[in-house]
DNA sequence: CAAGATTGATCTGTCAATCTTC
DNA sequence: GAAGATTGACAGATCAATCTTG
């Protein structure tokens, strides 16, 4: 369904605008930079130790997660938050270079299994400790248990709404 | 200077890795997926509502900070947290567009200027509305005025640990 | 025909030159 | 020659088809 350009589905229908005051701003900004930062400094990191994008270390990662380090193309999407479409060219990357393969699920040939083989299993191994000492360098050591459970916190309201907000 | 495998700045020289404990772990997903949902989500918005990037539209929104509308490339490229290479491909769509223009800086020319055109700016007062509300909505008005400082104190606390890592 | 997955075209970002001005 | 900026080639992401299986 087209929207016209007056149309927007977060905007009031009222044209007064509830700005962000400066404390808000303040915080918003830091908040956004920190994002920014932080996704670029771990993804220069993984690229640069293990030639891996963020993206292709955690589908690895879920990968391994699972028992028989198996997952359907279409969970692995979700699990690593990308877009199928996203997903599979990816995979299709990481099948040449032999981290991953694929089938089709022999109890329903819709689906695709995508697997870690050895080789990407040794390549998570050796590259977790790299990307988990930054993630702790970065975030992780900085806080106390307590502001880590906080932080989670925040995080989790801020998903529920994002949720709440993307289904309509 | 070229770095074999072995040898990671991140890495420990001892072969123990301080792995993350049950709470560190849960923190620091929850944390990783917000991150990585409200970027996509501010994305979607902008983009859908008025076919902008959320790089582009901050490139906007920085140069209309200034009292004249204009930045030099290489504040514009700080301020908006991306290299010079990416700006300047990025300016030059939006040079197309008419959104912003580029002139040598005539007190030194080996500065460009970006300025900011009326129908930048247009398109800027348009689109405001539509990103604040959602800004507000997935994130300022979940929290308290204690909480939404608390989380700008954690956010400058990561970022004070990004530039150090950065740094080395 | 619906859901899962893939594909190809297009757009954007990155990296490594290159160009310009001082 | 160094700093700012641009450029072109390539890698990766998105979007809109398309294909496949049940």
């Amino acid at each position: 369904m087209a929207r016209t350009a007056g149309q927007r589905s977060t905007q009031r229908l009222t044209n007064s605008v509830r700005w962000l005051n400066h404390r808000e701003e303040a915080a918003w900004r830091a908040f956004a930079l920190a994002m920014a930062k932080l996704r670029d400094t771990l993804e220069s990191q993984l690229e640069r130790d293990a030639d891996l994008s963020f993206i292709e270390y955690h589908s690895l990662a879920r990968l391994s997660d699972e028992p028989d380090h198996t997952l359907r193309m279409s969970e692995l999407a979700a699990v690593t938050n990308a877009s199928l479409s996203r997903l599979s060219h990816l995979v299709s990357r990481m099948e040449a270079r032999g981290l991953i393969r694929r089938e089709p699920d022999p109890t329903d040939g819709r689906f695709t299994i995508a697997i870690l083989t050895n080789a990407g299993y040794t390549k998570l191994l050796e590259s977790a400790p790299g990307h988990v000492a930054t993630v702790r360098a970065l975030v992780i050591d900085e806080f106390s248990a307590a502001e880590l459970q906080e932080l989670r916190g925040f995080s989790e309201r801020m998903l529920a709404r994002i949720e709440t907000f993307t289904r309509d």
